[in-house]
DNA sequence: GATGATTATTAGCCTTGTCTAACTTGTCGC
DNA sequence: GCGACAAGTTAGACAAGGCTAATAATCATC
């Protein structure tokens, strides 16, 4: 789905109002952007089953940095979007949905870290990092890096 | 929930509530987000007034692909934040603060850029790339890039 | 210099993501 | 089996960042 452009451009795709590269970069990164923090919480909840056996808010609050109220806020949104499921006073559980994501979130978070220490960069800094670049690597960015760090 | 660790860890640091390695990171990240949006627009503007010697609303709004009344209400806070000067009706201009901060991330976005397209991949997923990752590299990672890319 | 098109602003709505304060539930200890 | 305390939820505020629709200013251009 990418390159092979077609000649005219214009008229054929009713997608939004791209009309400028630059605009359509800025309009990926909105897009990005806005699964960000459903991905955070995924890949986090994967982590705490996998380590723990459960997700629990409380948990969830306190390695994310938020309040527990804002948990609860977002969790409701993860499950509106059919990526968690939970029962009130309960833990939290991914859907198949939600367990592909976080698949593919550790996936990316593990090569752009693998790749930032494959630079040399200090694994304190490389784990800042990666939390903030992995959303913005594209599948072909994310191959260059794993091909780098796999041959250093 | 045990994990034991930390013998103390408590009560040293009154800053905020981190008390986690990886929430300190998320709030990093959350940190980060909230600027990305003043420098793209900033970034943008420098370029506009280097391009046209002016910056005026809709220009913006064609090139950040959103409408003309989201550009007003960013600039405005803009404006708030100190970083533009304008008048009604007529096009923005950089406060010096302002254009210390879109030289800083036109800089920024040069090195990624540069590293990307050292690391082989193409001019427009590079663009694109760059255009999220460079919010979200902290200086030792972007010591790294321009160097592997000037070696390159 | 009136007028029509382009550009800019304002008003008002929506969602996200954050918080604090207050309330409810669950769990343990005894 | 009751009570305290931790965990979870609800309510309500607020700012950011989007949008559409409607209004106002500027500018070409005749």
């Amino acid at each position: 789905m990418m390159a092979d452009d077609h000649t005219e451009a214009e008229a054929l795709e009713p997608e939004a109002r791209p009309a400028d590269p630059r605009a359509e970069a800025f309009q990926g990164v909105r897009e990005a952007r806005r699964n960000e923090l459903a991905e955070d919480y995924v890949e986090l909840i994967a982590e705490l089953i996998h380590e723990h056996g459960e997700a629990r808010p409380v948990e969830i609050a306190t390695k994310m940095g938020v309040t527990a109220p804002t948990v609860a806020k977002t969790l409701g949104r993860l499950a509106r979007d059919g990526l968690i499921t939970r029962a009130k006073y309960r833990s939290v559980f991914l859907t198949e949905e939600g367990r592909a994501l976080a698949r593919e979130c550790q996936q990316r978070h593990e090569i752009v870290l693998r790749f930032l220490l494959s630079l040399g960069l200090d694994p304190e800094t490389a784990e800042r990092d990666a939390e903030g670049i992995e959303h913005h690597v594209s599948e072909r960015t994310l191959a260059l890096f794993a091909a780098f760090a796999d041959r250093s």
